[in-house]
DNA sequence: GGTTCCAGCGCG
DNA sequence: AAAGCGCGCTGGAACC
């Protein structure tokens, strides 16, 4: 389906995808056994400060609402909300059972009481607890190391991580930092931190051959800030904060094919700017149109459509008279080869770095969709962590370069 | 007591 | 008319 960029300048390992799952499987085993070490008094330390603030604020919750309820059900929440408190819910979704509590929607009604603040914090606090700090510290072995499970996962081609979950560790918000720092790497190691730079943004340049997008990524530029500057019709250097910010929002809605609808959702914006910005975005960059377009065209004729290594995502209801189901499949048409692709990069590389890397000096211990965590000993980690990145960085050619950032560290937090 | 579904939310 | 891709985990709720 791609071989026609191979005349393009691209270059890729004669290898196909069922290949690639095939020499990965020892390799994730291997990095499954490994582990990686928590500091679990970090944990814990984390977790009696934030108890204590929970219960507080399930105090002044309370009180704010009048009742007692269960904070945790969107049931009873919605009741208190919009029938007790009579809280506005003129531009709210729904869902099954009423309108919703979740946090995009209670961002909205958010300066029209006291408790939606309280509520937002108390969420965020104990989903931290109950997802991480509660559970991790009993999973980890006697050497206080954590092990997960990876599978291929088949319908992108991406890897998922269970029992538990390793690729959903909090980075974000507040606590973020204090949680990874929390991962450690073991005496006389450090962790050498490696992920691809925008990589999906880089693999749909090149598999569309949008000019404006190859050109940004060859010389360099800031990708969103470019966008910005193309969206508003200014120079790249006066683009301000929230200029780049709904840049960034407007390039990953495009791989994901978010509607004019949807982007004003995700920039709290009104439909017919959101619109402007799309056909904007459309006008700059026609070979990102033509790629969708030609995505949901192979779809609807073959029934399918792959990445650069030849993953098939079958898509047999793109042609269903249900609008739902169809447009759908569209959205799935053209992410999934820029999703399973980048994919497919990373997944050579671990091949590739599973080959190079002595076990003593170094181990792989997290992979998180484009991003690698490894284990180096004390005295290699200069000559490691460019061999990591030399490898990551050439394991295929695109038609644009691939850049990845290196981090180092005693802990998560640290080496990013 | 267990299972299943839903809403919600953490990550890329 | 619905509305952004891919996941896994949690607690509530409904039901057996």
């Amino acid at each position: 389906m791609w071989s026609h960029l191979k005349e393009k300048g691209i270059k890729l390992p004669d290898i196909d995808s069922s290949e690639i799952e095939r020499k990965l499987d020892p390799v994730l085993r291997q990095i499954e056994k490994n582990g990686i070490k928590v500091d679990v008094e970090v944990f814990e330390r984390l977790s009696k400060k934030l108890e204590k603030r929970v219960e507080k604020l399930q105090i002044q919750i309370h009180k704010e609402a009048k009742e007692e309820f269960n904070i945790a059900s969107p049931i009873q929440m919605a009741e208190v909300l919009f029938v007790k408190l009579k809280l506005p819910t003129e531009n709210l979704k729904k869902t099954k059972t009423g309108f919703s509590t979740a946090a995009t929607e209670l961002r909205k009604i958010e300066d029209k009481h006291e408790i939606i603040k309280l509520i937002l914090e108390y969420r965020e606090l104990t989903k931290l607890l109950s997802t991480y700090l509660k559970p991790l510290p009993a999973l980890v072995d006697s050497t206080k190391r954590l092990h997960t499970h990876y599978t291929q996962e088949t319908s992108t081609g991406r890897l998922t991580s269970e029992d538990p979950n390793l690729q959903n560790i909090p980075i974000k918000g507040k606590y973020g930092s204090e949680i990874r720092s929390a991962f450690v790497a073991d005496k006389g190691k450090v962790f050498v931190v490696a992920d691809y730079s925008q990589i999906e943004l880089r693999v749909v340049a090149c598999l569309s051959e949008d000019s404006a997008m190859m050109e940004a990524f060859k010389t360099g530029q800031d990708i969103h800030a470019r966008t910005a500057a193309e969206l508003y019709d200014i120079d790249i250097n006066e683009v301000s904060k929230d200029q780049r910010r709904v840049a960034k929002t407007v390039n990953f809605g495009v791989l994901y094919g978010m509607s004019p609808y949807g982007l004003s959702e995700a920039l709290n914006i009104d439909q017919d700017q959101a619109a402007k910005y799309i056909d904007r975005y459309f006008t700059v960059h026609s070979g990102i149109k033509d790629y969708c377009n030609k995505m949901i065209e192979k779809a609807k004729r073959d029934g399918f459509v792959e990445t650069l290594f030849g993953f098939r995502k079958e898509l047999t209801n793109i042609n269903s008279p249900n609008y739902i189901i169809a447009d759908s499949e569209e959205r799935i048409a053209i992410n999934a080869p820029v999703q399973g692709s980048a994919a497919e990069i990373l997944k050579l590389a671990m091949i590739e770095l599973d080959e190079k890397l002595d076990p003593k000096e170094a181990k792989i211990l997290l992979t998180v969709h484009d991003e690698l965590v490894v284990e180096v000993s004390d005295k290699k980690v200069e000559k490691i962590s460019n061999l990591i990145k030399d490898t990551m960085e050439n394991v295929v050619k695109l038609c644009v370069p691939i850049e990845v950032d290196v981090g180092i560290g005693k802990n998560w937090a640290d080496a990013k």
